[in-house]
DNA sequence: GAAGGTAGGTTCCTTTTCTGAACGGAGGGT
DNA sequence: ACCCTCCGTTCAGAAAAGGAACCTACCTTC
């Protein structure tokens, strides 16, 4: 079950910081990760919900949900145990992004207007 | 001037979300913008000073300010005419980011203490 | 007036990460 | 037996990031 990573892991780099920002940032610094627990805050659990409901590919959402779990956001509970499934949901550390994601929420709302794909 | 960027833009794509969340994404879903940002909250306004900050390369730096100015984020101005130079300011859109950005620093401040690097 | 420094980038090559699509395993339904 | 569901993993190729060197324009020092 050993993940092997390359040596030069700039997710690990910021949890050294010593800015809280920087040091949230190595949790959830990319595209997908906020995402996914914005997803859990609305009711999602399971890594088809999420992949249906992101469009990201099954090879980096398997990785961020077990980042996630690693880092205490969300833990990984079987739902049912003959076919034994797995979902992932909030922790308390999870859920106290609440206000971090109202803020990036509020910003979007009034700063970003719905930009239309480039269809012709 | 152009920049030539590949068709799969995965910056686009979070750009015609619906959800905000996602929209804010399309600005910060990386490791480094976000940083920058809150460098400009530190009054750090100048390439160097960020790229010191940071430990960013300049490559991608260039690229993250010239987002943020393309965003509206950021803009860029010249502080000086004789060697012409420019520096980097928040807007009024940039500085809206700061109650996302405090919810991030008390996230970060209440459950992600320093790691160590990882020496010897 | 050449040598070196400063500020703000750009270019080039290598390494790392992400995508896209296929495959696997463990069970369920018919 | 055969196909379906869910939760992943594997692999090749494409995109992005890292690292170091280079460039431009000006200024200072010799």
């Amino acid at each position: 079950m050993e993940r092997s990573r390359p040596q030069t892991n700039r997710w690990d780099d910021l949890a050294a910081d010593w800015c809280p920002v920087a040091r949230a940032m190595s949790v959830i610094g990319d595209r997908w990760t906020l995402l996914i627990v914005r997803d859990c805050f609305l009711g999602k659990s399971r890594f088809d919900q999420f992949q249906t409901s992101l469009g990201v590919t099954r090879h980096i959402l398997s990785d961020r949900l077990k980042r996630l779990v690693e880092a205490g956001v969300l833990e990984r509970n079987p739902y049912s145990q003959k076919p034994l499934r797995y979902d992932y949901q909030l922790t308390d550390k999870g859920r106290d992004f609440a206000p971090a994601l109202v803020g990036l929420k509020d910003w979007g709302k009034r700063h970003m207007p719905i930009r239309k794909p480039a269809a012709g």
